[in-house]
DNA sequence: AACCGAAGCAACCGCCCACGA
DNA sequence: ATCGTGGGCGGTTGCTTCGGT
């Protein structure tokens, strides 16, 4: 049973934005006195305000090292990082940002950075490329995202290497899918090997509307997504035949079992894994192995909220792709089941 | 200039847990 | 063991600002 909001019963306690005359009352007496209980702390500070509100306005907003302001990029990457391994858990990412709240952190992932992930065709849940039918038709949107996830450096035509790869990271996969329902849809010519024709099928596949020959739409250097998508061997397609579907089927089925085994994707990438500098677009030539993240104490204060404190691999938008099932969500006749209409 | 919808953000709500009596 | 209280947390609301028409 959960107790009464502390403020019940308590007629004629004013509600709404604070004034500055009644920060500095709080700001004052907090000073001075320290807080001690919140909730006898209005009547002993001449506040006509619930404790609640006092100690909220108190952490979020009045506090002396509370830092305002955008948010930098470095932030923003820290903030998708974390969140990716923590989840809602917004007071434990906000003691990684110092003088940032958990509820400053939460608006600006609920208004900013959720916005981006989507776009970039990646769950904001989940952190893993969407499965829904909007996949497809995102690529449009994941080159837009692209244009606009950089901050200022993309401003400038400095690309940020980081959120490349990690758009790069969900353009594989959409290329994958599309490459599975161009060859299962039998309407399309099998292609040779090779992400040529790999993209061109694509955008075949997707009634020329993939967005990737929109003429650099977006300011968006095809070749560079594609440097991405080879960049951790994705160049290496297996053989693809003018077989029928079925044997399309199965090479495109081994091509995602190697996805997802050791491609050496890792959202670390987020957490400033150095891949390139300045406006160069730089490809690793081996991948670093994917780090093991200790989530250590402070994944204890959660107050039973179940938080696994075990050593997991850091999460990336790819990570648990062998899970997803994707020829399980295929109709006999090649279809999808769920993701197309 | 006025209107309107979208976006951003401060503040509130209600649930939950820890802790002490 | 139970209950009441204090405080923390995530989710939601609603006001303000911004941008487009």
């Amino acid at each position: 049973m959960g107790r009464s909001p502390c403020c019940d019963g308590e007629a004629g306690v004013k509600k709404g934005p604070w004034t500055p005359e009644e920060d500095k009352l709080l700001v004052d007496y907090i000073q001075e006195k320290g807080h001690g209980s919140w909730r006898r702390l209005p009547k002993l500070a001449g506040l006509n305000r619930c404790g609640k509100s006092c100690r909220l306005r108190w952490t979020n907003y009045l506090r002396p090292d509370i830092k305002r302001g955008r948010f930098t990029d470095d932030e923003e990457k820290l903030i998708i990082h974390l969140h990716s391994l923590l989840g809602n858990k917004w007071s434990s990412i906000a003691t990684k940002l110092p003088g940032r709240t958990d509820n400053e952190i939460k608006n600006y992932w609920n208004t900013h950075l959720r916005k981006k992930l989507l776009g970039m065709g990646i769950d904001p849940v989940t952190h893993r490329p969407r499965t829904d039918l909007s996949l497809l038709a995102g690529l449009p949107g994941l080159l837009a995202a692209a244009g606009s996830f950089g901050g200022a450096g993309s401003a400038t035509g400095a690309w940020d290497m980081n959120a490349l790869r990690l758009q790069a990271d969900a353009a594989k996969f959409q290329l994958l899918q599309g490459l599975v329902r161009a060859l299962t849809t039998a309407a399309v010519p099998a292609p040779a090997p090779g992400m040529d024709n790999l993209m061109a099928l694509l955008a075949a596949s997707n009634g020329g509307q993939s967005g990737m020959n929109n003429g650099g739409q977006h300011g968006v250097d095809q070749s560079m997504l594609l440097q991405q998508c080879q960049w951790d061997g994705m160049n290496n397609l297996p053989a693809l035949t003018n077989s029928a579907p079925a044997s399309g089927m199965h090479n495109i089925s081994g091509m995602f079992d190697s996805f997802g085994a050791g491609d050496g994707l890792s959202s670390t990438e987020l957490g400033g894994h150095g891949g390139a500098s300045g406006s160069n677009v730089t490809v690793d030539a081996v991948a670093p192995p994917r780090p093991m993240v200790a989530n250590d104490q402070e994944c204890n204060n959660n107050g039973g909220g179940g938080v696994s404190c075990e050593q997991t691999p850091a999460s990336s938008p790819f990570d648990g792709l062998e899970s997803l099932n994707l020829m399980d969500d295929l109709n006999t006749d090649g279809s999808w089941k769920d993701l197309l209409e």
